[in-house]
DNA sequence: CGCCGCATTGACGTTCGTCAAGTCTAGTGG
DNA sequence: CCACTAGACTTGACGAACGTCAATGCGGCG
């Protein structure tokens, strides 16, 4: 099986500023290009790395998307995150050698991959980079904080709500509409991650359609009330 | 306001294998050493640090319990993790440089308190406490994921036998008894952090007490059958 | 001793899961 | 090009799990 890979260099890359620390002086900059060993193209549906499999490098998401997600022994499972260009995948493997999820593109994607031991060398060169990955794993961990405020004290519409909240948001920072966004995974994968089933999903989706904060045709969505939408999230506060 | 602050050393500290590095040479242990600027005692229901304070270091628990929780806008809260002696608080300040939860102890307790800024700089020197501190993080992270299975797709008695057994396996390592402990949160907190209500937590201690899995005493908890709770977490998987 | 916070227990209601039927859409192959 | 199919989605009826509200018990501390 041959990988299909590319030599780049992050250094004039546009989405730099997603995962690369800025104000880098010309010859860190050399340094942090190093990082990239090579790209890896992933088709919607398969794995870029499994449970279990050795850890080895962190990825950089290039186009496409991803959902991570772990598994119990008796077969459920969890989605722990979506990610989507410019974020990083990976950071479970770190602290046993082997990554503890699964990580799978729910459409064509490229990858720029980023062996750690390189990241750890360069890292103690190139003081930016260095505090970019904990910032990086920092940034990872309050969003896991966030997800279980969600899991553990909203209810199903504050979930939804939530989530196409911070949904279009990344969009946005992307330079998508801030009103307008197509969901690349399933209603069960949705309901997975925010800990519903699919039908539950599904009805609030239809809820809110018929209530006219969003317009819902399948996979795509268009928000026509982000304010009911926020109050949802926050229902005391009201704006 | 008097701080009560001590000077101390990591390398003979007894705890040293749970929050430090393992095969230092000598010079490495003296520049880790530097590490622990000072300690500070922290009274039952104190706070170690809160929501929006400046971040500037990460704390390693000595003695004591704590809890992290983040708040809502509208008042609700999430307990995300319970701390104890060798385990890292405070991860979350990196990527904003302010804290996202408070941190609280359950009981007096004494941290170490250790510069984050201090902790790069060793870091880049040091390449095993560099790989430290990203196993660290890592660990968190992929125990986040744990906590979001648990929330996502688990029922009561499952979370809660989760729990016991979480519990009870960090003391176990610690030279505790792996039968026997004392809950230092109350119900609502153990609630908050499983999401559930403190009335469910009340009423599944009960059930798993007439069931002959475990003895409940107020705060005291005797686990007779950890077999019966292994089974509940993994219901398919008959040992 | 009496108070207060924490915990337990019961009765009842709500939310969401379960099961089942039916619809829509994209992709496939004739 | 169109019919067919599989997978994804929607919707309804019903029930179980858990939340809510309220009463009561218990234990530690001033």
């Amino acid at each position: 099986m041959i990988k299909d890979t590319i030599k780049v260099a992050c250094s004039n890359c546009n989405l730099r500023e997603l995962c690369m620390p800025l104000g880098l002086s010309d010859e860190e900059l050399v340094r942090v290009d190093e990082l990239v060993a090579s790209r890896r193209r992933i088709k919607r549906g398969q794995t870029l790395f499994q449970t279990g499999e050795k850890f080895s490098s962190l990825y950089a998401v290039r186009t496409g998307f991803f959902k991570t997600a772990v598994t119990t022994e008796d077969g459920r499972d969890q989605v722990t995150g979506f990610q989507m260009a410019g974020e990083i995948i990976g950071l479970d493997g770190i602290v046993n050698d082997h990554h503890t999820c699964d990580a799978i593109a729910l459409e064509d994607a490229e990858v720029c991959i980023m062996p750690f031991d390189r990241i750890e060398e360069i890292s103690r060169e190139v003081g930016a980079l260095q505090h970019h990955v904990h910032k990086i794993m920092s940034r990872e961990i309050v969003r896991e904080h966030g997800v279980m405020l969600l899991l553990g004290s909203m209810r199903a519409e504050e979930r939804l709500a939530a989530f196409l909240l911070n949904l279009v948001q990344r969009l946005q920072a992307r330079g998508f509409s801030r009103s307008e966004l197509i969901l690349r995974m399933t209603r069960e994968e949705i309901g997975s991650y925010l800990g519903m089933k699919l039908e539950t999903v599904s009805r609030t989706f239809s809820k809110f359609a018929d209530e006219g904060i969003i317009e819902v045709k399948q996979r795509h969505i268009l928000i026509q009330d982000a304010e009911a939408l926020k109050r949802l999230v926050n229902p005391q506060v009201c704006h």
